[in-house]
This record gives structure tokens, C-alpha cells and sequence, in this order.
DNA sequence: TGAATAGTGTCTGTGAGACAATATTAT
DNA sequence: ATAATATTGTCTCACAGACACTATTCA
């Protein structure tokens, strides 16, 4: 038992891909008409990979599950206290960082927009150029090689597993606010998938997975929309 | 830099929950007429967990992959050395090896029916009663129980894991012998998922994954079933 | 009234599920 | 012929995709 005890062995750490949709409204300060999946980078401060921006994550402590882990991180990162958060898959190339042998266990995480743009965080929108990610914020620009360590294989490993997860589990209501229009969740569903739907067609797919309530959105110039929300019976 | 390097981390370990499909031919030395899911078990000789059964794995070495790492591990501890792999979940509770703290990066095999026959290795069906496995290698009865550490948790989990997956994906010819017949592929199904297909239905569903060979199986006083083997366009 | 967005109707094809029937082999 | 397993046919229903249509609000 001692043997195992003090042999050389790998670091742990966590690394978290959270999501957003933002939706930039005509009226807002972008003109932008399409609703856009994004995810929460920050910009690290040492080296290795000083000034190239990051999955927020860091060391587990031997007296810490890694989701207390990612929850410190995300917290400590990217100003998040609070979102949902699910396992995605435990990178381990032999040479993902530079400092030591490490493996990290990601995971994936969710948040609304209302809450996304209450929080001192870095919102980058996720664009899908052939098959290279490029990631914007206002007037900032990165493609997959301004990101630190494999954290662009960890993103494209996130989107592929939640373009997957939408199609048979509930988890896009965590992207969407308590109460909202069915236009608002096709948007959101076509920013993750970036393929149109049919509104006909995406309603009765998706309209037994919610339910109406009274309250009615209000809008300019046209007929407003009403609410839904989650439908909670299985 | 330095600092990260002599912190007290978590060990990491790999374990593998290698399935098999079990057919007890009527003329065999059982008389179980339905094909069985199983999976691949080895008898701990060391403390912790002496004499429990459990999943091939080991501890990762500094320069070594988690997938060089399970191999290593199931071809030591259950004689496998090729079989179909995918990693499954990291399994990290606090408490679940008594010697340390360490997270488990759990793998997902499969191993065809003849390949299995022929390794030096305690294979067991699952039986699915209630919400508890049990497991069966002739005279040899296991409960939940008598499995070390988290094992039984991890067995669950993979076993969810390919039941989805077969409904999506092509993992069940890993399974499956290079020809089959579609017998034995309904076989495999429904061993893996526990329920019972219709066979018209079932085929229609299939069909197209496979392709018709020239061969046709030999068979006493009924119809010989024709083999197919994996279609492999897209 | 017209612009703009919300929301519905209809047709078609595909595929799953239930159930019944036919086909082919060895004895 | 019969037993035993292989293999196919038919009907129904649910749902996805394409496309055209109607509804409601405000200016």
C-alpha cells in the first residue's frame, strides 16, 4: 500500500466549457440579428500561455471532488456562482501542459442569458467557420490557436456533445429564463445546431416539452408572443 | 510552476467494464436457452477488497496514456490484449479506494463471443433483477456486494451508456462475429437491452446497417439462417 | 392598411409497433 | 408430414419535413 503512495503520478485538474446564447436584439448596442451560442474564456496571467484566453479550471485539492473543484474555478474565473453542470470527458494528452504531467477532467455548463450578462465574465460568441472555431467579443477576434493548453479541443468536444444532448434530454431549458417565447427556444436551439428550423415543424416537436402559462411578452409593431415554460411531468 | 509540482494531488486509476455476449447453445454445457450480456471479473488477491471480484484497471504511471494504461491493465489481469475501448466517466468520490485518494477514468469494452471464449478470464452474466445486478459464472454467484470498490456503480453506468448507444451508433458489431446472422444480432440486442424485439420490426430496423454474404449457417432440422456481416458505407 | 412577427393546416414519406403469414431445412 | 427456426407482408399510428397559410399587434 505504501509503494502507491509516493510513486510519481499524474496532476488532476478540471477545466469547465460554459455556454450562453446571446441574443442581441436590433435595439441593443450590436446589430446583429442572429442569436449566438456562446461560451465564458478568460485571459490568463502566467505563464504557460500568458495573455492567451481559457477554459476556466485549476488543481484539485486531494480533499475535493472535482465538481467542488470546477464550482471554485468557474467562481473564481469567470464570476459564476451558480449553473448547471454536467461530466464531458477526461483529456489526457501526455503533453496538454507544459508545467507537469496532467490530465483534466471537463465538464459542461450551462447558464441563461439574463444571468450571463449580470457577471464580471468574458462572453465569447462561438462562430462555425468550416470546421474551425472562432470566437468574438465586441471588438476582439480568436481563432482556435489564441486559446491555452487543448482548450479549442475541449470547446469542440463540448458543442458536439451538447448539439447531441438537445436532440434527446431536456438540458436547453438551463440556457433558456424561467418563462419564455417559443421563438426564443428556436433560437436557441438553432444557435447550438447553427441549422434553421422550420417553425411549423420545430413547435410540434418540441411543444410537448413545455407548457403554456397566462403571461404574454410584450413587443412593437407586431402580435406579441406568449410564454411557456418547462413542462415538469415526465 | 514549481509550487504545483510537490502538492499533495489525488492518484489517478483507470478501471474497464469489459462486455461479451454469452449464447448458451441448447447443445452446451448449459441449458440456458437466452443469450447473455456479461462481463469480464477478476478476484482481487490483495488487500483492500481481498477476494472481492472486481474490474480490471491499475494505476496510471507518469508517462503512460490512460488508454496504454487500461490495456496494460486488462491484458495483465483479464488476458484480454485487443478488444473495442471507449472511456466511459471519471469516477472521483472521495472515499472510494481506502489506500488514498484517487479518481477512476473508467473504459467501456466490448469483446465478440469466440475472442472471449478463448482468454484466460472469469466471465459473468448480468442479471438484471429489480434495480440490483447480480452476476452468474456457473456454480459462482455474485451480488452488488461482492463487487470492490465503486465497481458495481461503474458497471450500472456502462451498461446504461451501451444500451443507449446501440440505438444510435454501430458499437454492437464489436459484439457480433466478422458474419453473423440476424439471429444472433437480435440476440445480442436484446441481451444488451433485456427486452424482447419482434423480429419483423427489428429487422427493418437494422437492415440497412448490414449486408447479405454468399454464406448460410449450418443448422439441425430447420431452415438455415443466411450470415450477414457490417455494412460499411456511410 | 401594412409591416412584422406569432402561430396553424395539410400533405407526404419514413419508420416503429402489433400481428399474421409463408419459407426452408433435417428428420 | 412435422418440428423448428428463418424470413416476409400488412396494417396502423406517430412523427418529421416541406410548404403554404392565417392571426394579432402597433404604427
Amino acid at each position: 500500500m505504501d509503494s502507491i503512495l509516493n510513486y510519481d503520478h499524474p496532476f488532476v485538474c478540471s477545466d469547465a466549457v460554459i455556454f450562453s446564447i446571446h441574443s442581441y436584439e436590433p435595439d441593443s448596442y450590436r446589430k446583429l440579428p442572429v442569436p449566438k451560442l456562446c461560451v465564458a474564456l478568460y485571459k490568463r496571467e502566467e505563464t504557460p500561455y500568458k495573455d492567451f484566453w481559457c477554459l476556466p479550471g485549476g488543481f484539485l485539492n486531494i480533499d475535493e471532488t472535482p465538481e467542488e473543484n470546477i464550482k471554485r474555478n468557474i467562481l473564481k474565473k469567470v464570476s459564476i456562482y451558480d449553473c448547471y453542470l454536467e461530466q464531458l470527458y477526461t483529456f489526457s494528452q501526455i503533453d496538454r501542459d507544459p508545467r507537469a504531467r496532467t490530465i483534466s477532467i471537463s465538464y459542461l455548463g450551462l447558464i441563461p442569458e439574463e444571468q450571463s450578462h449580470k457577471l464580471d465574465c468574458n462572453w465569447f460568441d462561438i462562430d462555425f467557420k468550416d470546421n474551425n472555431l472562432q470566437f468574438v467579443n465586441n471588438d476582439l477576434f480568436l481563432t482556435e490557436k489564441n486559446l491555452g493548453f487543448d482548450h479549442a479541443d475541449i470547446i469542440r468536444y463540448a458543442v458536439e456533445r451538447l448539439r447531441t444532448k438537445i436532440t434527446y434530454s431536456d438540458v436547453i431549458f438551463h440556457l433558456l429564463p424561467e418563462r419564455f417565447t417559443l421563438t426564443q427556444y428556436q433560437n436557441a436551439y438553432e444557435a447550438i445546431t447553427d441549422e434553421k428550423q422550420q417553425t411549423a415543424n420545430f413547435r410540434r416537436k418540441i411543444i410537448g416539452s413545455v407548457e403554456i402559462t397566462n403571461d404574454i411578452a410584450t413587443s412593437k409593431g407586431h402580435r406579441p408572443a406568449k410564454f411557456y415554460k418547462k413542462r415538469n411531468v415526465k
